[in-house]
RNA sequence: GGAGACUUCGCCUAGUCUGGUCUAUGGCGCCGCACUGCUAAUGCGGUUGGGGUUUAUCGCCCCUCCCGGGUUCGAAUCCCGGAGUCUCCGCCA
């Protein structure tokens, strides 16, 4: 949710980010008419309300004629007031619908426009020259590494079993990330990837993401899409104490449906339906948001120099920001057998958006509470897997292991194919 | 799955049977002031959060006794539904 006071303040600052988003500026208008008719609700009940209570002290002592006029004027002032009441209900009801149709203002500097619209921030490193690059899906079953067909076989399409040094290297890559995250201060968390209806909804997933959210009718539970939610709604309705920001690396599965990507990266393990992440997660005061941004940024870039793949980062174009995210920075790692790069990371900046509706808050120096802002950040999945095995591959099908993997593989530095290339 | 107890303004707690000076009691903690060489002790005052009004302050007003309904002129208090916590029983790993 927006912040109403920027809304009545400087309602053009919102409408500017609708249009670099593409989006409508008449929902703008729509949600300052909101505004205004909860106010005058709010007022209309406040006085009525006002008058009921006065009126209501002067009953005890009240007799005869007197208590019977009485009686007369506040029975009719309890029907105004109920109904004043369930105005006020509507009033915010149709407020809070007009705040959830405006995603979070889009932070000076993003670039204008749709998902092609990106900046290239920088590149980094260089792409391995390999003749006819094997897939990472050949090199995984290769290795004994990846199962899909077993996958589709037990669970359907975009399953897949991890096995052997495939099991191995997604949780060493785990480990490492959170080994990272401890190593700055971060507190590691394993967290719940079955939330309620409200952690789901606060965290903005239930919007335009609805479909892609799997559902649990019996239990009304939902299994989460990344452990970005269960970190969010962790303070919800607290106050916390934000004289530095609360960092978190939650490690869960994750789960989506990929509604309507069919056909989209089908092979393989790059687009599936349950994987494996450690994602960093930051409550901060707003004022430092900009700055945690980059800090969770550098520490993403970290993890990739760590694996030794070549990426690149981008900023992302203000219509394909999720619709909490003021900012978003996506580091892509270059996948040889497809020529191009392949998102890895996402950082988001949310500023104030997500906070606002999860009720999260800390003290200012004047003691008084105000909302949080709070940032994600990928620190390793599952699919890091693909650039790890196709940027490290031998023309005989083994694979190099980076050299930070290989305590976590066993100190082995090449894993070898367990069948004939 | 079954039965019961509980949920009050940071924490603990009074109030709920018997609806109206509850504008919620007291203690602890915290903040300010006074007193005192310092500390401690003591005294006085303040201390839930949200919203409306206001340029802002001051102030005034409304909501908030787990949540949502209902009864009533009036609900912390009565009724219904729900959530959470705890205890016991059963079942399962």
């Amino acid at each position: 949710m927006i912040d109403l006071r920027l809304l009545r303040d400087d309602p053009d600052v919102v409408r500017a980010s609708q249009r670099a988003r593409g989006e409508s500026e008449s929902a703008v208008d729509e949600l300052i008419a909101a505004d205004e008719g909860r106010r005058a609700a709010v007022q209309r009940f406040e006085s009525l309300r006002a008058e009921q209570k006065q009126l209501g002290k002067l009953m005890p002592r009240a007799t005869g004629a007197e208590k019977e006029t009485l009686l007369g004027r506040t029975k009719e002032l309890s029907a105004d007031v109920k109904a004043a009441e369930a105005a006020v209900g509507d009033a915010e009801a149709a407020l809070r619908a007009a705040q959830l149709r405006i995603p979070n203002v889009v932070e000076e500097g993003a670039p204008a426009g749709g998902e092609d619209d990106y900046v290239v921030l920088r590149e980094v490193g260089t792409k391995p020259e390999i003749e006819a690059p094997r897939d990472h899906l050949e090199l995984g079953e290769l290795l004994g590494a990846i199962d899909v067909e077993r996958g589709a076989k037990v669970s359907g399409s975009r399953f897949y079993y991890l096995t052997g040094v495939g099991a191995l290297l997604q949780l060493g890559l785990l480990q490492m990330a959170i080994a990272q995250a401890v190593e700055y201060g971060l507190t590691p968390s394993i967290v719940p990837a079955l939330v309620k209806p409200e952690a789901m909804e606060g965290t903005g997933f239930l919007g335009a993401h609805a479909s892609e959210v799997y559902r649990l009718e019996a239990d009304d539970l939902y299994l989460v899409g990344t452990s970005e939610v269960p970190l969010a709604a962790y303070h919800s309705n607290e106050i916390l104490d934000l004289g530095e920001p609360a960092r978190y690396a939650g490690w869960s599965s994750c789960f989506r449906r990929e509604a309507g990507s069919y056909g989209r990266d089908v092979r393989g393990i790059i687009r599936v339906h349950q994987f494996d992440k450690v994602e960093m997660f930051s409550y901060c005061r707003p004022e430092q948001a900009h700055d945690e941004h980059l800090r969770l940024l550098a520490w993403e870039e970290e993890m990739l120099a760590k694996v030794e793949i070549p990426y690149r980062v981008i900023d992302t174009a203000a219509g394909d920001l999720g619709s909490s995210a003021a900012r978003k920075y996506d580091c892509e790692a270059w996948v040889p057998s497809q020529g191009r790069y392949r998102e890895v990371t996402s950082t988001s900046n949310c500023t104030t958006f997500q906070a606002r509706r999860l009720n999260v808050r800390y003290r200012d120096e004047a003691g008084r509470p105000q909302i949080a802002a709070t940032l994600n950040g990928t620190l390793a999945t599952t699919r890091w897997i693909v650039p790890i095995l196709e940027n490290h591959q031998r023309p005989d099908g083994s694979v190099a292991v980076p050299k930070a993997l290989q305590p976590y593989l066993g100190g082995r530095d090449v894993l070898e194919p367990v069948k004939r290339a």
